[in-house]
DNA sequence: TTACATAACGAACGTCCGTTAGGTACCATG
DNA sequence: CATGGTACCTAACGGACGTTCGTTATGTAA
């Protein structure tokens, strides 16, 4: 999952080095909170050097946002493709988007938060995918209705209610913490589904 | 509700228009990308002069998150106290939840993404009253638990994915959108009752 | 050796930042 | 009519910001 932005490795490339730096920066002090020279230091170089591999501060945010798109429609994807049935698919979806929130944490969470700080083009290529993405669980439970597995009273609102909820775990997972994410996205998919099955 | 903050009258004092001006700027731009000039321009008036009625952009800040616990705190308080039992106390706490999110949308939505832009002295303030209100929803699904009306398989654990789920309505909420504050509270309580119930 | 690419550097640019100092109208009250 | 607080103003401060510049060190292919 998330393999888009590996980084972990001390092999990867300097642009994503960068990225994944400025996605925990970001996301610690937010946009306009951080200084190129602090994301700099982080990556013990200077300043300047940032412009070698990104034309702007902008263009690292859009990077960010951008490839976690990739992440989550491709990881989406593949978690319904998996799965038979609207009950399997959305068990799947959403077991995939929690962990995909604890995973990559730190990106996620700025997909929210900063949507704010980019420019009125880039949000506006942001939110086109980001629609496309929450049309998917608005499908899953469409079908779950016709098929007469599901009982939702408004599909739009369950699945704002199902994406904010498992969105938020971003804000509060703490790695090492008390519960560990597989716990976390299965106690998430029972509550859901619970919810939602007729 | 939200009483504390009036302001939408003409006749709230200076340091209210300040206050509201603050949050929905903030909330739109955070508080990094606010400047103060930003905020002296949207209340007619010049920068220096906001040094008059509070002594720092911090203050400011601060001033919001506190006054939305106040509000938190005190609503919850209200709403839990007009019900009976653990399962409509649920309800009303919930309900409270999110209609607070819709009315004071801007604010609430602070609470949750500024904290970063806190001191670390503010932020430790503003936790401890969070932690407060955060344990009101762990107490009521626990005494639903014990009471035989509840199931869930961690308390803790829900009462994040529901405190999130309702706060992330500030999130998407829009003023005239297609659902009333009304109905959304409806719907969410209905969802999470769904769920928990036994 | 020549030629070019890669990846970094330090210094400087103009602008904006939060904040402070000092001044000035406008009141209400003595 | 004088006084003093209230609520604002203009002007300025030092510092930080994103970004650009010219330059350098290293690697690599012809």
């Amino acid at each position: 999952m998330a393999a888009t932005i590996v980084a972990t490795h001390e092999r990867a490339t300097a642009a994503e080095r960068i990225l994944r730096a400025a996605g925990v920066l970001f996301r610690e002090r937010g946009y306009h909170g951080s200084s190129m020279r602090t994301l700099a230091r982080a990556l013990r170089m200077e300043a300047a050097s940032l412009y070698y591999h990104f034309r702007s501060k902008q263009e690292i945010l859009f990077a960010i946002l951008d490839r976690t798109l990739d992440d989550l429609l491709a990881g989406v994807g593949r978690a319904v493709a998996s799965a038979d049935g609207p009950e399997a698919r959305l068990r799947a979806a959403v077991r995939f988007h929690v962990l995909f929130h604890t995973d990559s944490q730190h990106e996620a969470f700025l997909s929210h938060s900063e949507l704010r700080s980019l420019t009125q083009a880039n949000l506006r290529l942001v939110l086109t995918r980001r629609d496309e993405y929450e049309r998917v669980f608005r499908g899953l439970l469409a079908s779950g209705v016709r098929a007469g597995v599901f009982q939702v009273a408004d599909v739009r609102l369950t699945a704002m209610a199902v994406l904010t909820m498992c969105t938020g775990v971003a804000t509060w997972f703490a790695e090492g913490g008390r519960l560990s994410p597989e716990a976390i996205a299965d106690r998430y998919v029972e509550m859901i589904m619970k919810s939602v099955k007729r």
